[in-house]
DNA sequence: CGGACTCTTGAAATTATTCAATCGGGGTGG
DNA sequence: CCACCCCGATTGAATAATTTCAAGAGTCCG
């Protein structure tokens, strides 16, 4: 679930947990800029981050990340002391609380866990580097295309995907958010992506018709996922 | 110099080095899944890291991260092995190496020292998520002012800003590279922010000529810096 | 049945890209 | 010293992508 922890730290994270906790959909688990003494891991459904502008103009929070189950959702937290973003929930969500003063514990033990879970953190800076590059770089169609591709990766490995569909429960507006495009013109492309066959968004699920198309037409190239790498 | 680093880790780092280099403006220094064994701290010059396209329409490599002295340029690799972009010099520049044995070393001595390292690479990651969130959301003249507060930050911090001026050795190319606009368009942003005398850019240098209306064009809050931030 | 949402579509306005040409400075070789 | 050349910066004009504004359609829920 967890991306490729190693077992002996799996273990440690078992004894460290403090509290399982569910959270309904469109809830606020950690705000910017306040302390926080834990970090948690999405057991089921999907969370996500973001920045906040300041200005009128800028003002609308982007989505800078989504997380899926088995990520640690704000484990930047921990050698940071706060977060420079919200962390919400997308969908109901079940999460696992981890005190920061236990994961020290389990860091301190033993160096090798302690580098797994900086890991964790540095393939979260990887997806970052990729987000940055959708929105600078490509148009929209191929950057909506781009994260699609993303997503079924990532859901396909904590096997989240049935039948080529799987659920995010984003609404067209969260879309917009995510790829920095502006709703009316994500409606057109998805549009677009439905009537080319390649997939269709709706009700929250993503269906991937044509995987191989939507790839090339996204020109993507999971290697920043770090998935097929041993830790 | 670097980011709030305890004195004793860097007293650590200073046996830890392994050899100082210098290299010439735009030279390769990592490329994308080449395996690392080692990480390097900018000690003087500017450098980039950028990530690379795939397809022919995608192709073009779109900078994400911009490095100062002080910086480790690639401490990404240390938990990852290695990299998912290619990290090149701008200017002219000196590094120190740190083989990651020596680097691993001192994290299993010390837990405190461990998580100073870890600190570095989430403060990385926090700048990715603003440079997301400036391409994301920042129209061109907004982005480009956004991005000269950033740098005017940055390299304060690290004492290489004489009267508000400062050497990137950046071309309007590059420019247009790290914020996902044409050369010709950020050329007339350019011309704008000039213009109005908010801020000059020329010959690699730019200058800060009023930085209040700068700050409010690009509605910037340094917050994700972490500059203030006990460590 | 009446909101309150979300999605959808059209048309106009804005923003950014592309193409194409010109300008200008810094070197180099004659 | 000067003519030439190269490269980056600059500008204009046409095109394309995207946003904004505005209006309607479908759906869910009380």
């Amino acid at each position: 679930m967890v991306r490729l922890l190693p077992d002996r730290l799996w273990a440690a994270l078992g004894g460290a947990c403090s509290e399982v906790r569910s959270l309904s959909a469109r809830s606020v688990l950690t705000r910017a800029g306040e302390p926080v003494d834990h970090s948690a891991l999405l057991i089921d459904g999907i969370m996500v981050r973001y920045v906040a502008g300041v200005t009128p103009a800028t003002g609308k929070p982007l989505t800078v990340a989504l997380q899926v189950p088995g990520d640690f959702v704000d484990l930047h937290a921990l050698p940071l002391g706060q977060l420079d973003h919200d962390v919400c929930t997308l969908t109901p969500a079940r999460i696992a609380f981890f005190p920061h003063e236990a994961l020290r514990d389990i860091m301190a033990e033993n160096a090798e866990d302690s580098r797994a879970l900086w890991r964790l953190t540095m393939i979260d800076a990887a997806i970052h580097r990729h987000w940055t590059y959708r929105s600078g770089r490509l148009r929209a169609m191929a950057a909506v295309a781009d994260f699609f591709c993303e997503m079924h990766l990532r859901m396909l490995a904590c096997d989240r995907v049935t039948e080529q569909r799987f659920y995010l429960g984003l609404m067209q507006s969260d879309l917009a958010d995510l790829v920095g495009l502006s709703p009316v013109h994500v409606n057109r492309v998805l549009k677009d992506l439905r009537d080319g066959d390649l997939c269709v968004f709706q009700g929250g699920y993503v269906e991937i018709r044509d995987w191989v198309r939507l790839q090339k037409l996204a020109g993507y190239d999971p290697g920043y996922l770090f998935m097929d790498d041993p830790p």
